[in-house]
DNA sequence: TCTATACGATACTGTGGAGTTCCGGATCTT
DNA sequence: AAGATCCGGAACTCCACAGTATCGTATAGA
């Protein structure tokens, strides 16, 4: 249980032993999956990319819907830690802190993901879950912290909807990748807030300026 | 083009001639593909809901692909016609009135349609161009006539970003269907509508009140 | 060095479904 | 009435891929 322990050991050609060549196969599953999608991956795919033969993956994985589960829920890991989240004093600073190209990449990997597991989602509620909980909840929950903050410091009135506030960035985002097919690029992260999030929060774009 | 012109009869059999019988093909191709979603689609289920021969199919459409293609472009119709929106007097006014049964009935099918064709839409650009053009853009389009309107008449302050906000409820709505797995009913759409669209617009969901 | 184990590679099987072909029957045309 | 046309139904082919089984090899432990 715990990853500290070297239950196994790198060898000469890469190879580790017991389950250990699991991260890399979770890995390639997430690479295929953003790339062709569920019903375009096959296992053959998955076992190539991770250099691992097709029957390791059946050792390990009962069917290719179990794999791709495992894969989809173990992206969730340290992903937003909100002590790490950005802190400048106002709102609006705080969420334009979190759009890094860094950020933004890994969004764009997550929606690819997102859109190629959608065939699945439908018929397959475990997996539903596994998707929102590691794609959409970590940006939301982020969001949630930085309105709670703006409201404790007074910089926004209480009251306001946060749960539906907080998952307007994602879901919009989510669109605009899978539906819209367009980048969700930091011009349009910046228009969110500043047309839709801060607006609805009873704040302006600019600090002081009531301009336009 | 005409729809009025009888072009063929029904015969003994309830059958046509010509490719009259595409209408009942393509809704059922729809229905499927709510129910079982783009994969789980067989031709021949098809085939039987439209008591129609799967060579009829194949006459009609080259393939598989095209025939969804061409199902979800043909539900555009006449979806949401501006001159039949509702006209109360406020926005939020409107807004709530367009929230009828019927109306989210109709949502509900065009989402699980959406969910049932998100498969292949990663990998064929034609199709989610015409999901987009078929399921969303006509809701985004009575949002933004609406909003419109509403700045017309003074109601809302001109300066808002439009393109962003009529896409709110279409998205929010995308992602509570899909995803979530919850159901889109008056009490969510509501609550978009008080708590993110109008405070975005700078109204109040009481009409007087400031209160607070 | 010898044995046990885990792995990678590859060949194999089974199956579901896309797409094709054919036929018999019903309708329309003249 | 007799061809011509279109359709529904069903049988068929073909292929991609899930899942299995086998074998050679490299590592770890003794």
């Amino acid at each position: 249980m715990t990853q500290v322990e070297p239950a196994a050991a790198e060898t000469k050609l890469g190879r580790k032993r017991d389950h250990t060549r699991d991260p890399e196969i979770l890995a390639a599953a997430l690479e295929v999956l953003a790339e062709t999608g569920f019903d375009g991956m096959t296992i053959d795919m998955v076992a190539a990319r991770a250099k691992a033969g097709k029957a390791t993956l059946y050792r390990r994985w009962p069917s290719k819907n179990e794999l791709v589960i495992d894969a989809v829920a173990c992206m969730k890991q340290a992903d937003l830690d909100q002590s790490r989240l950005p802190d400048t004093g106002t709102l609006r600073g705080d969420l334009v802190a979190m759009i890094k190209p860094r950020s933004i990449e890994d969004a764009v990997k997550k929606m690819q993901i997102m859109a190629g597991v959608m065939s699945m989602i439908s018929a397959t509620p475990e997996l539903a879950d596994a998707a929102n909980e590691a794609l959409i909840k970590p940006r939301a929950a982020a969001n949630r912290f930085l309105i709670q903050r703006a409201i404790d410091r007074g910089e926004v009135t209480p009251g306001c909807d946060i749960d539906a506030l907080c998952l307007v960035t994602p879901a919009m985002a989510t669109y605009r990748t899978l539906i819209e097919r367009k980048p969700v690029d930091r011009d349009f992260l910046i228009s969110l807030i500043d047309g839709v999030l801060l607006p609805a929060l009873g704040l302006r774009a600019g600090d002081s300026p009531g301009a336009r």
